[in-house]
DNA sequence: ATGCATGAGGT
DNA sequence: CCTCATGCATA
């Protein structure tokens, strides 16, 4: 609320969380992490007394949003695998997809956006420089799934060495450290 | 902390 | 229709 009242531009709990979790994609956290480090300098410095600005907030929230459906476990597990087969299915696959797990067709359009914006924000921030465009939709999680993907952009593996390039399970801060450094220093209140 | 949803900007 | 940045609603 603060931050908005300062900077005009407010920020969800949403937002806040996966900030701090690292689970925004990296553009985003380049973006926000200036913003939200100018705000807790002056949060400090100012002997917290500004809390009190004002928040209205005219939750004006004519439109009426979509409820939430909630898809159960073993359908999940099911778009999952479908997933798996096929990162971005066509309109028809999605139609068909619907119909067979009986959701609306939005439903599974819409699971498939957030299942791949979830699996790139995990892994974009490996891409090098170079033209690397790989299209690896989700390479970490399955470390044995030699899936029928038309992989064209991998390496020409030959055979009797496993590529180590399947990162072994690792964990949301052990990405681009670069850019943890920076944000840790923020969070820590004691010193 | 996260799952499903919305909307703006692009093809 | 997609990607991306975001967030309401809920686990």
């Amino acid at each position: 609320m603060a931050l908005g009242t300062l900077y005009g531009k407010m920020f969800s709990q949403t937002t806040i969380c996966r900030f701090e979790a690292l689970q925004l994609s990296f553009k985003n956290m380049c973006k926000l992490k200036p913003l939200l480090q100018r705000w807790l300098n002056e949060a400090e410095n100012s002997d917290g007394l500004q809390e009190l600005c004002n928040a209205e907030q005219a939750l004006a929230q004519a439109r009426k949003r979509k409820r939430r459906t909630s898809i159960e476990n073993n359908v999940k597990g099911t778009l999952e695998s479908f997933f798996r087969k096929c990162v971005k299915p066509s309109p028809q696959q999605i139609s068909q997809i619907a119909e067979d797990l009986n959701l609306d067709k939005d439903v599974v359009r819409v699971w498939f956006c957030n299942r791949r914006q979830k699996g790139k924000r995990l892994l974009l921030p490996f891409e090098e420089s170079e033209g690397a465009a790989y299209d690896m939709g989700q390479a970490l999680a399955h470390p044995a799934l030699p899936a029928a993907m038309s992989a064209q952009a991998y390496a020409p593996v030959p055979l009797a060495s496993p590529p180590p390039i399947y990162l072994p399970a690792f964990h949301k801060g052990e990405l681009f450290p670069q850019a943890l450094q920076p944000a840790v220093s923020m969070g820590n209140g004691s010193n």
